[in-house]
DNA sequence: TTACTCATTAAGAATAATTCTTAAAAAGGT
DNA sequence: ACCTTTTTAAGAATTATTCTTAATGAGTAA
């Protein structure tokens, strides 16, 4: 369960750090050290991390960064529409690939597996949306028990 | 914010209820008063309550009732597949209407819509799905800013 | 019905997740 | 460099959820 899987193209980071320091510009939100440090962490990592997760992570490189900085930081991404809050277990989950793709959710452990697309997100949206209000994100989850959970509940019967 | 919105067709109600004494049986879980009422109450209700409203409004009927019941039941209910667990703030909400619908989710108030499906469940569903386990429920959820937060966040500028 | 067994419950303690408070530090503009 | 305003770290506080335990009640079989 490591959360700095290497995304393969490097510069594609570059890119999507720029944008985050360009969209923080936009919205007078200062771009500090601990907020690249927290988007790029979870912009590389492919395992939906948890804000506790991102803390161990950003830790490594600033041993002081508290926990809240993380969560004040995550829900500014999530309100920015920079990365979505995936998953709904008690604990929350980011996840910073906004391409069409949707979510296992295991409801047993929490985990939450990527899940190519059958229909892209355009196509999903309801005309009507905006009576609602202004979506940032759209976000399909199959719930229900990852075989990994059946597999571990199977066993010990 | 009431949560006993009553459902317009009473006997569905009770179809409903006797759908989950049988499902209960099935499965090996005793039918307790808890349960029922538990269950009626996230049935009968259109505001995707939660634990806590559940409680609240239980509570009534049952002084008693202690709010870890309500979380347990509440959780196999929807490991059983009767309820399903909506939004995702960090405050869970539940929602027994298993027919095809989506939700906008507030990122702001944590408050959860209701709105029609665009594409039926069914159409959305990845053929491969079964790789990842089995899918109890299929939840299309738009995430943003409602438009009474957004009215609220315009005023106080 | 009655007794038996095991799941379920209430109560409240415990834990886990998230947010708040405050004073100090740092960003961005002058 | 200076000033203003955000943002931060630290740790306390709050909120949500789960666990522990002993007592209760549901289903079952006699």
């Amino acid at each position: 369960m490591c959360i700095h899987t290497q995304i393969s193209r490097q510069p594609e980071l570059k890119n999507r750090v720029e944008e985050f320091k360009e969209l923080c510009r936009r919205r007078n939100l200062r771009v500090t050290e601990q907020r690249l440090e927290i988007f790029r962490t979870v912009a590389q990592s492919k395992e939906h991390p948890s804000a506790e997760a991102v803390f161990g992570q950003v830790r490594k490189k600033m041993p002081n960064i508290s926990l809240d900085t993380v969560y004040r930081t995550l829900s500014s991404m999530e309100e920015a529409g920079l990365v979505s809050r995936v998953g709904n277990s008690n604990k929350a989950r980011f996840d910073a690939d906004l391409t069409p793709h949707s979510h296992f959710v295991c409801t047993a452990c929490g985990e939450v597996y990527d899940v190519p697309a059958a229909v892209p997100d355009a196509a999903l949206m309801p005309a009507n949306i905006a009576e609602f209000g202004e979506v940032k994100n759209v976000n399909l989850q199959f719930r229900g028990i990852c075989n990994r959970c059946r597999q571990a509940a199977g066993e010990q019967k």
